[in-house]
Order: C-alpha cells, then sequence, then structure tokens
DNA sequence: CTAATCTCAGCTAGACTGAGATAG
DNA sequence: CCTATCTCAGTCAAGCTGAGATTA
C-alpha cells in the first residue's frame, strides 16, 4: 500500500522531538534572515559583529568572535568584508601585538540601525502565529538554552 | 578602551532577537544529534526517513522528501546510504514507473527504535535548563510556528 | 505539450579543525 | 616552555538549484 497523498504531513516523531522543531524553524528563520539582510548587502555575521560592537565598545577579534559565537578563523574573513566597507577598522593593539582592535565606524552604526529595521520585519513574519505574550514566553525559555550551554563553552 | 574580558556575553541585541536564539539554539541542538546519532553510525537525514516510513508506511521519494523536509536531490543519496546498509529497500512502482517505493525492512525498524533512544537522551542534555512543563510549552509554541511556515512550502 | 519523478553534478553559507607565525 | 592571537587552507553536513532522462 502506498500512500499517494502529496502532501506533507511531517511525522509525529518528528514532531515531538524539540531538537527537530528548533532545527526546523531555524531553518525558516535562518532563510528569511539572510534573504533580508541581503537587501541591505550583509550577511548574518555582520549584524552580530556590529551589534556587539556597538555594544560593548572596541574590542579584539578573539573577544568578539567569543561574545557572539563566530569561530576564530571566519572572524577574519568576516572583518576583511566589513574592513573594506569602512563598517569598522581594524588596527593592531599596542598594548598586546598579538591582537587587533575592532571599532565600528560611524557608517557601521549606520548600517546596524539599518539592519535593526530588517530584522524586525523578519522577526513579525517568523513569528506571526504567535501573540506578542507567547513571543515572549518563546524567547524566554529559548535565552535559557542558550545562556546553559554557552557556559560549557 | 578595549575591553579584555574573554568571557562571552552576548550582545542585547542579539539575546532578544528571536531568530537569533532559534538559529543558537539550534546550532547546539543540531551539534549534539549529530554526535548522538553517530554513535549509533546513523545522520539526521536518517532519522526522519525511517520515522516517516513508519508511522506511513511504504512511500515514493518524493512523498517521502516533502514528508520531513529532505530535498528530492539529496533523497537519492540518503536512500542509497540506508539501502546499503538494508535499513530500507527500493523497488520500482509497478502503477508509475516514473517512481520508487520505498519500505523499511526488519532492521530499519530495529535501528529506528535505537535512535529513539538517542535522541531522547539528547532531548535531556539540550534542555537540561527547563522544567518538564516548560519543554511542552517550548514545543508547542515552535510546533506552531513550523506548521505555519510549512503551509507556504 | 505539460508536468512529475528520479538522478547527477555542483554551489553556498555556516560551523569547524589543524597548522603556522608572532607575541605575551 | 606554554599559551594566546591572528591568519590561512581546507573539511563537512545541510540546504539548495539546474538539467537531463523517463514516464504520466
Amino acid at each position: 500500500m502506498v500512500d499517494e497523498t502529496a502532501d506533507a504531513a511531517a511525522p509525529s516523531r518528528l514532531m515531538n522531538t524539540p531538537s527537530w522543531l528548533i532545527t526546523q524553524t531555524a531553518t525558516h528563520a535562518h532563510r528569511m534572515v539572510s534573504e533580508g539582510l541581503a537587501t541591505a548587502e550583509a550577511r548574518t555575521y555582520h549584524y552580530r559583529l556590529l551589534a556587539a560592537l556597538e555594544e560593548f565598545g572596541p574590542a579584539s577579534q578573539a573577544v568578539l568572535g567569543r561574545r557572539c559565537g563566530v569561530d576564530r578563523s571566519d572572524m577574519v574573513s568576516m572583518i576583511n568584508e566589513l574592513a573594506d566597507r569602512r563598517l569598522l577598522e581594524r588596527a593592531p593593539d599596542p598594548s598586546d601585538r598579538r591582537r587587533n582592535i575592532i571599532t565600528i565606524t560611524a557608517a557601521g552604526l549606520r548600517q546596524l540601525r539599518r539592519l535593526d529595521g530588517v530584522l524586525a520585519e523578519v522577526q513579525d513574519v517568523l513569528l506571526a502565529p504567535l501573540s506578542a505574550e507567547e513571543r515572549g514566553q518563546l524567547a524566554g525559555l529559548l535565552a535559557r538554552v542558550v545562556r546553559h550551554h554557552q557556559r560549557d563553552q
């Protein structure tokens, strides 16, 4: 007996597995965010870095990477991209010559505000079926999970 | 003023953005699931396919792919892998010769049960900071988001 | 003629590893 | 000697796209 119906009812085993729900939602979220940021010639890593620089001020690449979950290796190319477009500056740290100090520029701040707007819209489309209260609940629960796993690296 | 502290406090812009919390959680989840399944020589796609076959019975590759969000293109290689290990069988559909009918084997069912156990453990580690009630809340909210975006493909 | 299915080849962003050079 | 930082080269699974062959 072959089921010929073409519609996509996901197996209940999956719909009842939190990790699947999370990665599935993340797939949608990631696609929407990427497309949104692309309209502003930006990628997901760019927003993370600009946000960290705006909030905490200049930092080394290593610290920056730890703060927003970007690998040391990927930091190099991301900083290259952003520095080429004058959204941030990379300067050697005189007090520790292994390090570069990364600083956001005025153009970088403007870009950050622009991306804020883009992302706000994306959240709205992504979480359309949820009320404001439910969105808060979801964010709260996820934040606890994220914080928990940040501890053990 | 360069912040020298090496600890990873994520920018509040990120911690308040649902899409970031979701993709971040998904990164952890995906890593844990992959490592867990690897101990049973399986990958994430394998579980999806076996689960769909067990629940809905034999199906074509196209239907199977739609049910568990696997691309038609990736279906081919995944089915190859699982068929090589006799966890499922691929047979031409006599009533529509474009199609293959995929059927789970007894060994496939055994593997599925094994993976169930692995995944249950992973959920527990992933959601460690949440109570049973909160886990249910989280799953419920995510399920609604997933279902909403399944509609528009 | 159009549409669906399976297959193949190849792309991409994101997450990650290993190794080297330099400096603390 | 050991560790941290930055850089480069390259791997990997996952999610895609495009195109061809076959069949409905």
